[in-house]
RNA sequence: GGCCCGGUAGUUCAGUUGGUUAGAACGCUAGCCUGUCACGCUAGAGGUCGUCAGUUCGAGCCUGAUCUGGGUCGCCA
């Protein structure tokens, strides 16, 4: 193995062009390639930027020409020579036209046959690129994705320290608050019995930090939630955290359109148009049945209970009876692709998150077929065609079932799994605001309301009255942003006035003095003029998967966790020492 | 915790009705080759068919259990 003593190196492998022709240079990579021609010898060296050729003939000399030879797959080298036009050139690599004379060669690392090939758009599986985490990386796609990762935090930084943002370190360590995800928790030495938590976001500290007067803060988070793990759910994950003080809804969604404006045209070229549309949450769910929805495609759902409403059909009838509603999405052209059976597994998959069953009418060139005909009058299904402006190709599925928001959310994931078997998602960016969310959710199996947002969320002012007495009325001051289907950002404007705060955890079912017990330091915060504010969190990593494009987090973190929670290279979480779980006073039976 | 799918060479996969010595491609090793660039040609090495048990004259294939990976529902205020 030979060192870089007295060599420098002057160039990265993938920026050199004809125009370095004739320039003496030193380069150092991975051996992505040699060809061995005989007399010839080629060797493709890889660094982060590119590839390069490097070239080995009679003009070089023996002894560079023999460890050329004995070059091997992701072999470290340094190699110095002269930039050569190319005898015969490459027009799919942007380094084609040239080549490297080799006048000086060091092999500064040798490798084993890797375990994968180190190549773009890998089919090894995830367990094994895990485990060689370090190999992986060294791919030319996720080279790229880390690197325009780097990117996006780089511009990140920018556009919110011109507008006026610090950057505000908050700790990792933190004091546990058991409401909504899990924490994960660490045991502390120094009080036994006692720990700290990880952040699940750095909302109370940040909220403070308003206190503090610092008027506009922004940190670039990570975040913990010791929850069950998805293709876009990692139990760590980072946020781009925002707070503002003396502003209103229209002024974070204002800064966070900007900022979604500049990155994207930033970071990958794109231009995305503002205002970006909004709806409401009840609008969004009357129309496609998700507080989520992708717009890249139509298919919105259909209310049919008034054309159904006089039917015998029992489905209908005992769900509208019932306070329920019926309605629909209508396939377009979807006659061939949702046969019959098409139609048996969408009924699976409706049952399978909770829908009763899956009604439908198929368009075919021979008329129309439904499942439901022999219960209904002619007359009351042309109403349904009617209504869902039935054409021959098209197919209708419907919904119905005594609760209303069931059938709201059935139908919007059958419109997305429908969407997708007939492939008509277009291309592009669709964002979307969705406004005014419920301030309480009803629980049905404790029958009761819980919130569902933290309980610093301010209610609209005109919402106010109706807290103690109709809950169902009460929205908040709360937002998210929607890219293509998927949850990018949420935030709400903060309760800043201590009466209110203290109703508010009333309603929440909290004691004043459990209040006091949990979020006493904020509470205590607010009676020494809290300034109004309100944020926002932006999923860094999903925003990184949509700009690239992937289907998976995996895709966008350097080190990510397996869907068990593991880490296979570090195999991590592990078992420790006795020692140190007796000075944490931790005692494990079993 | 539920449901669905997977586990065969270093990697990605094929493997018929249960039937001789389990195949391919890439990768790897060696040799040949003066313009390759996914170089080419020739030869070769490489397998506990996830594990255990069962059925059978005979199991990669059938049965059961188990381990393990992915997707998803629950969960993620």
């Amino acid at each position: 193995m030979e060192t870089m003593s007295g060599m420098k190196r002057t160039d990265y492998c993938g920026t050199l062009t004809a125009k370095d022709i004739g320039k003496e240079v030193t380069l150092c990579g991975w051996v992505a390639r040699q060809r061995d021609l005989g007399a010839l010898i080629f060797i493709d060296l890889r660094d982060r930027t590119g590839i390069v050729q490097l070239a080995f003939n009679d003009n070089t000399d023996k002894e560079i020409f023999e460890k050329a030879f004995t070059a091997r797959s992701e072999f470290v080298l340094a190699a110095k020579g002269k930039v050569c036009e190319r005898a015969s050139k490459n027009t799919d690599i942007p380094t084609g036209e040239i080549e490297i004379e080799v006048t000086e060669l060091r092999v500064l690392g040798k490798s084993e046959t890797p375990p994968f090939e180190i190549a773009e758009k890998s089919q090894t599986s995830e367990v094994t690129r895990l485990k060689y985490r370090y190999l992986d990386l060294r791919r030319p796609d996720l080279q790229k994705n880390i690197l325009l990762r780097h990117k996006i935090t780089k511009i990140t930084r920018d556009y919110f320290d011109e507008n006026g943002f610090i950057e505000i370190e908050t700790p990792m360590l933190i004091r546990s608050t058991p409401e909504g995800a899990r924490d994960f928790l660490v045991p502390s030495r120094i009080h036994k019995g006692s720990f700290y938590a990880l952040p699940q976001s750095p909302q109370l500290y940040k909220q403070l930090s308003m206190v503090a007067g610092f008027d506009r803060y922004m940190q670039i988070a990570r975040c913990f939630r010791d929850e069950d793990l998805r293709a876009d759910r990692q139990p760590e994950f980072t946020q781009i955290d925002l707070e503002m003080s003396f502003v209103e809804m229209e002024d974070i969604l204002a800064m966070g359109e900007g900022y979604i404006k500049r990155v994207f045209k930033e970071a990958v070229g794109v231009d995305i148009s503002t205002p970006i549309p909004r709806l409401t949450y009840a609008d969004a769910m009357n129309r496609y049945g998700s507080d989520k929805p992708d717009t890249r495609y139509g298919m919105e759902l259909i209310d049919l209970t008034d054309e159904v409403k006089t039917s015998e059909f029992v489905v209908f009838k005992s769900a509208i009876e019932n306070g329920g509603t019926v309605r629909a999405i209508n396939a377009k052209d979807a006659v061939k692709t949702l046969t019959r059976k098409e139609i048996d597994k969408l009924t699976e998959y409706v049952k399978g998150i909770g829908a009763k069953g899956l009604a439908y009418i198929r368009m075919t060139d021979d008329g129309m077929s439904a499942s439901f005909s022999k219960f209904m009058t002619e007359d009351e299904i042309s109403q349904i065609l009617s209504k869902t402006d039935a054409k021959t190709g098209d197919v209708i599925l419907i919904v119905a079932d005594s609760n209303k928001n069931h059938v709201l959310s059935i139908l919007g994931s059958l419109r997305q799994e429908v969407a997708k078997k007939l492939n008509i998602v277009r291309e592009g960016y669709n964002f979307l605001w969705i406004t005014e969310f419920p301030f309480f959710e009803y629980d049905e199996e404790n029958e009761t309301f819980v919130a569902m947002h933290h309980p610093f969320t301010a209610p609209m002012d005109e919402c106010i009255e109706y807290l103690e007495n109709d809950k169902s009325k009460v929205r908040a001051k709360a937002y998210d942003l929607v890219l293509n289907g998927i949850e990018l950002s949420s935030g709400s404007i903060r309760i800043t006035d201590p009466t209110l705060q203290k109703r508010m955890f009333s309603l929440l079912g909290l004691s004043d003095e459990e209040a006091y017990e949990k979020f006493g330091y904020l509470t205590d915060a607010f009676k020494y003029g809290p300034p109004p504010h309100g944020g926002m969190g932006i999923g860094l990593d999903r925003l990184c998967m949509q700009m690239i494009g992937c289907d998976s987090l995996r895709d966008v973190v350097a080190y990510p966790k397996l869907q068990n929670a593991s880490e296979p290279m570090t195999e991590c979480p592990a078992i420790v020492d006795s020692v140190q779980l007796a000075e944490l006073g931790i005692n494990l039976s079993e």
